[in-house]
DNA sequence: ATAGCTGTGTGACCTACATCACATTCGAAA
DNA sequence: TTTCGAATGTGATGTAGGTCACACAGCTAT
């Protein structure tokens, strides 16, 4: 299934829309290819687009003063990744993207987004639903952080997400759960 | 400022409306009020509606299995207040709200909600940017928690409510920022 | 093949915070 | 004004997870 077909689908499980609305809509978004490692949002500067992810595992991540890192979401195939914060607000990121595998993804500008909710109706309430969803999920993360272990948290997001376990580094699942790389290890080996 | 301005004010913030189409709108919000203590959603039974806080102090919060409280929201006047999980997926609240203070609210139903964003492009578009505002504001405390410790958190509570200090109580605020009540007693004494 | 980098395991030790127990203060109801 | 419960303070002690240090395995590029 090609770039087109997959977004159509993504998007038709929250809305109807024509096929003629549909290609005008597809036309805003623009195809990429990214490798391994590279980055797609540079903490720091300015971010112009959102990204819908069509093949493989990108990650938006926070650095701290110490260096360390922490993940706010592994992106995977028909998953929406941004620095939302800095999208909405036109500053500076403060959180990074970039790609745990190779991957491709459509690009869709600030603008873009703004023009066709404006143009279409039913694109401004598929877009309502997308962060409808995002919220309710980020809220039970709140609340599983704060809540659980991390053990439990951890087999709470393999459970979730059981490619992760062979696709992503161990250590940056840690950086995800909120925990040392060391703590990981120990999870999972003593007992 | 009555109930109805308040409102008008807070959507002209995102949107603009002209006075029929917000009396429209309105006259699909009931005004409610409620005591200190009392409930509004409980744990268990189904959510029907969505609150904008005109006067007083909700929480939102998830009691776990062994009867520890964690704090969700403080709903202050102009913020929304709900389950917004069980609210949007039809189930039974996970979460509770009830009242800290005595207070005012508008409760918009869900079914009313959905009515109005379809026959109103603009409203449609006001409750998306309310929920891209909540989805970043929660994106950011989940950061806040992994990141920072326990009084970092305090102090970056007090600085963005500073009304809160008077107005909650101690323990409350402790279960928002995820530690006990002890440990938030010394915080601020034995610093 | 060798060098070098990334990822992972593991021991020793440290610390922020939890838990438990009890004392004290304060406000609201009788 | 007394009483009672809710809120808060504080000491003693326990523990999950952090940090540091080092070992070692497996790629990738020369």
């Amino acid at each position: 299934m090609d770039a087109k077909a997959i977004l159509r689908e993504h998007i038709t499980k929250t809305i109807s829309i024509p096929d003629d609305q549909f290609d005008h809509v597809f036309s805003h978004f623009k195809l990429q290819s990214y490798k391994k490692g590279q980055t797609v949002i540079t903490e720091g500067t300015f971010v112009h687009a959102e990204y819908f992810v069509i093949d493989g595992c990108l990650k938006s991540f926070f650095i701290n003063d110490n260096l360390k890192m922490f993940i706010l979401q592994f992106a995977m195939p028909t998953w929406w990744v941004s620095d939302y914060s800095a999208l909405y607000s036109g500053n500076k990121a403060t959180i990074s993207v970039d790609c745990i595998t190779d991957a491709t993804v459509l690009s869709l500008a600030n603008e873009d987004r703004e023009k066709l909710c404006k143009e279409f109706h039913a694109v401004e309430h598929f877009f309502r639903w997308r962060t409808n969803k995002g919220y309710v999920a980020s809220q039970k993360r709140l609340l599983s952080l704060m809540n659980n272990d991390a053990r439990h948290r951890y087999e709470e997001l393999l459970n979730l997400y059981p490619q992760l376990y062979n696709l992503v580094p161990k250590h940056l699942i840690a950086a995800y759960l909120g925990i040392s790389r060391e703590t990981l290890s120990r999870l999972y080996n003593n007992s």
